[in-house]
DNA sequence: GTAAAAATGACTGACCGTCGGTCAATTAAA
DNA sequence: TTTAATTGACCGACGGTCAGTCATTTTTAC
């Protein structure tokens, strides 16, 4: 044997280093020469670690989204009322906090529908599923709270796409420009419409 | 003066001849050259009547959504219940007939979301004011015929929204594989709690 | 009236610069 | 000496340009 690395180790510090670079330019306008030079290392190397330019984009979502992850999962320890909980997940569509991984999020989505890759969509399979049991588990404790109606149970995936849509529509058109507001505004008539107001009918 | 020949015809003839083979091997994966050569066209021609491959998928939408349109008005004069009225818009995201469209869309969409041009974004707040503003017409129309609650007004942009949110999902997971019923069982079960009762609380 | 000449717009593909991706050569640790 | 790691020169393909060609209309000359 001779030189080892730790291939995963680098992989994750030329992401990284490439972070702010796909920030500031956008991922479609980089060139692999550019994302090289930039992180150090020749054109030959990036592909010892790397199959593209969108493999990058992938390990760096990766990373920041498991600190992400960290920083929610704390969030809703805090939170009591369901319409809180389900406004700390919205958040990533707007804070301040998550905007990086937001953008990489956004050119991320775009890739996938653009070009289709069965890595992608296993990988965004993966991080829904992770949300969405989540979110399950949100919804479930607000109907045994019985601060919401049984009702809502059919209505959880719907509502996690919601905010999703108005972002990509926030993202796409003129419109929508106050997501926070219009995200806020829903998840506050819905609760209403969903409390709990004793038997069911 | 010589030769004069309806570029905007020709600018429609090249994109429609175009559609097939877009929609086989996605705007992506295409070359200039090969879609010059499908239309029967130089390669320098093609550039007199588009700035780009997305230039070209921005037409061919327009057209196709024309024709989208006049079907759903016609569609949409013949529903009665707002249930069924929602539907017919959402349709658009699974039926067959709106396929093509539904594909460029897609396109369209990951194009915006990876390099936002000004005249994109532009055309897509046209198109999401249009069909916004039929939402609009069906929610109020509910509302005044008392199906509806007035509290749905403050929902409209939400409901909209989560439609496209679902198929967004669907096509970047392995989720929401049956988006018609997803949907539909949406708009029912939001309709019964949007039910009008009688006097507001 | 008409034929030649001039003018013009449509069209083309060879050409150029750039980029993604490969690979033979080099480096340096074991 | 062996071999993992690294590199940038190199190649083919692509996007985009532009000088030149062609077809038609307009103008000129008789």
């Amino acid at each position: 044997m001779a030189i080892i690395v730790d291939k995963a180790q680098k992989r994750r510090d030329i992401a990284l280093a490439s972070k702010a670079l796909i920030l500031e330019k956008g991922i479609q306008n980089l060139t692999i020469a550019a994302i090289a030079k930039n992180a150090g290392i020749g054109k030959g190397t990036f592909y010892e670690y790397f199959k593209s330019k969108e493999a990058l984009l992938f390990e760096l979502v990766e990373i920041l989204m498991h600190a992400h992850n960290v920083r929610i999962e704390a969030e809703l320890e805090l939170a009591e009322r369901t319409a809180d909980k389900i406004k700390i997940f919205a958040d990533f569509f707007y804070d301040a906090k998550s905007s990086e991984l937001r953008e990489l999020y956004k050119m991320f989505t775009g890739i996938s529908l653009l070009s289709p890759q069965k890595e992608m969509t296993a990988f965004q399979t993966e991080c829904f599923d992770y949300y969405y049991t989540w979110f399950e588990k949100i919804i479930e404790e607000g109907i045994i709270s019985q601060e919401l109606k049984p009702v809502t149970r059919q209505m959880t995936g719907a509502i996690f796409a919601t905010a999703k849509g108005m972002f990509i529509i926030s993202q796409t058109t003129e419109r929508n420009r106050d997501l926070k507001h219009e995200i806020h505004s829903y998840v506050d008539t819905l609760m209403a419409l969903l409390a709990y107001e004793g038997e069911e009918r």
